[in-house]
DNA sequence: GTATGACAGACCGGCGGTCGGTCGGCAAGT
DNA sequence: ACTTGCCGACCGACCGCCGGTCTGTCATAC
């Protein structure tokens, strides 16, 4: 029997599956949720967009009307990541009658509360991300947020310059590597989350405090500020958050 | 007709294709030599194993015979051009009457001389890698370099540690960082390589030199050494470089 | 009613990977 | 020196699956 025979001459006149017709907006946005919680499941790769229809209950024609490629909807995914993102911690650098310096810390605080208290998401992404079969995802989530955050650090940056207390031969360049560093993090921390998870606590702990102090030494120098100025996290506070992230693991 | 009728009963008997048998190692190589031509010319994604062995005049069951996938291939190229990097400049780290700084400004030199030799492979190599379709092999190139290198680079710290010279928090980090910041620079390469082939020579080569002596500088700091410690590369060799590059470039 | 656009799903080409089969070259037996 | 036998390098038809296309259908707005 010729494969082309079966020519599709009438269909979709199934009676039991309901067609529901969804405003742009929400559908796209379903699609984009079901590829979120997959992409940083089961990787980006391993995640075939028929694994994402049957989740968001769309037909093949349904997503390729609403996105041109697999790879599109990866740009809408981080392009709405990035605009979350950038979204909370705008009112921080609003405020003028903050210096630049506490403006920074009270940003890296921000970002550290969020970081804690989507801990046990940020652990699961992390052990994915790193993966080396979900590069693209990593790459393109790091340039985006890079692109996005590092005007905003630039700004803090020139204001701090302005006031005379920061002293950066190049602003992009230094917002761009504190960022990096940042990232550079996120590959540490997978592997602090796999020691704890190997029970080596203590362990996992006085490593996390000695790479803040660390980063906090490196962030100071690069931005010509004496020791002990930037502040990027509370050791304490993320051992807490360490132990609570154990107890809440299932495996 | 069905699909499996035409079971393979005889085959290879064609006359005209003679069978070549080589040496493993030699095989092998050139797999890797085709794939890596293909892969920083056409993209790691967008080259088949067709492709390969078509170049390379083996079939789909020598070349699997060799690799177990197509990214087995990558690991063993990956492996392959580490294994040459870390070959070259050895020499360098083992002469112990030179001084921290100085191996590490020769280091330095070295790679730069590398590069400059290299140059028009180069151009082409970072306008590849820098699509973000190639986001796996510019990752594991990048991962796979900075673990290779990064111990060369520790080691001279250690010793600009134990002279009294350097000052810095933590090594391994800022080894890491050292590099990071190497090949970060690539992808500003590609955007100079485009202003190059645009015309604006001149703006190409200020914002290179600027560029150079402001990550000179960040160097300095994050190896707490004073201001014109370390010396990156010569700003007139570069320019001259660039215009040697255009003369060259093909289009 | 009718135009429009959201949606359905059979289909396609091509990809990475498999598998039964083949044959060159070396070494042991004579 | 000639045959034989074996091993592993090599062959290529085939497979399953995946991203993407296309024809066709139906809900909704006017």
């Amino acid at each position: 029997m010729a494969r082309r025979a079966a020519k599709p001459k009438v269909l979709d006149t199934n009676p039991a599956i309901a067609r529901v017709v969804k405003p742009v907006d929400v559908r796209r946005n379903e699609l984009i949720d079901c590829a979120q919680a997959l992409f940083l499941t089961k990787g980006y790769e391993s995640t075939t967009v028929a694994d994402i229809i049957a989740r968001a209950g769309v037909s093949k024609g349904g997503f390729y009307h609403h996105f041109l490629s697999k790879e599109d909807l990866l740009d809408a995914l981080i392009a709405r990541m990035t605009r979350q993102a950038i979204a909370q911690g705008e009112d921080v650098l609003g405020d003028p009658t903050l210096d630049a310096l506490t403006k920074l810390n009270r940003f890296l605080d921000r970002s550290q509360q969020w970081k804690l208290q989507s801990a046990p998401a940020l652990r699961a992404i992390a052990a994915v991300l790193v993966k080396p079969e979900n590069a693209l995802l990593y790459q393109r989530m790091i340039r985006s947020a890079i692109a996005a955050v590092a005007p905003v650090l630039s700004r803090i940056v020139e204001d701090g310059i302005r006031e005379g207390v920061f002293d950066v031969p190049d602003v992009q360049l230094v917002a761009e590597l504190l960022l990096t560093i940042s990232f550079a993090r996120q590959e540490f921390m997978a592997g602090i989350f796999a020691m704890v998870e190997a029970g080596r606590m203590n362990e996992a702990v006085a490593m996390l405090g000695q790479r803040i102090h660390r980063e906090e030494a490196l962030f100071d120098r690069l931005l010509g500020l004496p020791r002990g100025s930037v502040h990027l996290a509370d050791a304490r506070v993320a051992a807490k958050t360490l132990a609570r992230l154990r107890t809440g693991s299932a495996d």
